[in-house]
DNA sequence: AACCAGGAGACAT
DNA sequence: ATGTCTCATGGT
């Protein structure tokens, strides 16, 4: 018997077991994770890399290239992914605020600019990032230990039972946080992107039943009518 | 042809 | 404080 909150130990070998780690965040540089984690927004990652592909055509992935580029020409590369005219906005209040914390050209140096906290709370007073754009940028950009929650992780911990389908962000940050050791960053990194690849296979929003859970051996979900491979 | 995707901000209640 | 609306493209 799972305790109230879940087993996310056991949850996290499942999926380690199943898939192998996921070495995240697809990206080659820390800029290009701070652009992706905006872009990505209730999005399909396959449109972020064609955003992303049109920058780096157009050399706008720089702090100073975004800003010193005309209006048209960024929504023209941010289009196909979606909220263009938001996500341009959104782009360019990151920007900015990197080159007023002197990170222009060093995007990843903003690690140094204070505590973990201390950034988290920088990084939410930016135009369009929110909760879990600041905590990617924080894991996988800045490769600081905090874990990150989204809506799979969301959906699978309700489905588990493990949670009630109202929680905050924060406490199920706080949560899953507990059950991992404090300074683990690559266990937060592998962790989420697992949760992530699970979702993305079979985890469907309104799909009830169990069809085919990807977790075969060990595998309990399928017990019960919460499964996450629904 | 609807449904969905690695959210966040504005706004009304 | 807590819901609801809006933003928009591309794949299934």
């Amino acid at each position: 018997m799972k305790q109230q909150t879940g087993d996310w130990t056991w949850l996290h070998q499942q999926l380690l077991a199943h898939w192998g780690a996921q070495h995240w965040w697809p990206a080659e540089t820390s800029f290009e994770v701070m652009v992706g984690a905006i872009l990505t927004q209730n999005t399909a990652w396959t449109n972020v890399e064609k955003a992303i592909a049109r920058l780096r055509a157009a050399e706008l992935l720089s702090v100073p290239a975004i800003l010193a580029s005309g209006e048209m020409e960024l929504e023209t590369c941010l289009h196909p992914s979606g909220y263009y005219r938001v996500k341009t906005r959104r782009l360019r209040a990151l920007c900015a605020f990197l080159r007023e914390e002197g990170c222009a050209d060093l995007p990843e140096s903003l690690r140094d600019k204070g505590t973990i906290p201390e950034l988290r709370a920088k990084l939410l007073r930016v135009h369009g990032v929110g909760e879990e754009t600041a905590d990617s940028i924080l894991l996988y950009a800045l490769h600081l230990p905090i874990m990150v929650v989204d809506a799979y992780t969301k959906r699978i911990a309700t489905r588990l039972g493990w949670i009630a389908d109202n929680v905050k962000y924060a406490s199920l940050q706080r949560a899953i946080e507990s059950t991992l050791s404090p300074g683990d960053v690559a266990a937060r990194n592998e962790l989420h992107a697992l949760l992530v690849e699970l979702g993305k296979g079979t985890c469907r929003p309104r799909r009830p039943l169990c069809r085919q859970c990807p977790l075969v051996e060990g595998c309990d979900f399928g017990r019960t009518q919460e499964c996450p491979g629904n």
